[in-house]
DNA sequence: GTTGTGACGACTT
DNA sequence: AAAGTCGCCACAA
């Protein structure tokens, strides 16, 4: 696979590039999708060295909880979050809310929920 | 060499 | 649910 630690850097900024907009993904996840599983620092160090002309939407690269990883008050975590903002990313609290993954679970509940049963967690 | 530090994450308490 | 713990490994000192 990733013979060099270069790269590894390519495949990874080559993924963060193809993050549509509106969206966002973890390090684990854009690590495993660039065949480097478990190498979810290496994101973080990839986003780092990425040279600023490859103009890569870093912005849409978050934690596993769907946070910044960024300290907040930092002005870096500023500019990510507003970023994301103006891409339409909505923010419960500090983390991002995933339309992806909630409207697949609110379809589960209306198509399989039996009359009566106790509802579904619903989406905050 | 060795050690400490992360733009992290999965598991276990 | 929240806090530890451990795995991971590139870099800098």
């Amino acid at each position: 696979m990733a013979r060099t630690t270069q790269e590894a850097l390519e495949r990874i900024w080559r993924v963060v590039a193809s993050i549509p907009p509106g969206e966002v993904e973890s390090y684990g996840s854009v690590a495993r999708r660039a065949g480097l599983p478990r190498r979810a620092r290496l994101v973080g160090h990839a986003l780092k060295a990425a040279p600023e002309e490859l103009r890569l939407p870093w912005h849409r690269v978050v934690n596993a909880a769907g946070r910044i990883s960024f300290p907040e008050g930092s002005a870096a975590h500023a500019l990510q979050r507003s970023r994301l903002e103006a891409e339409g990313v909505q923010f419960r609290g500090a983390a991002v809310v995933r339309a992806a993954r909630r409207a697949p679970e609110d379809l589960d509940a209306l198509l399989w929920a039996p009359p009566g049963a106790p509802a579904v967690r619903r989406a905050r």
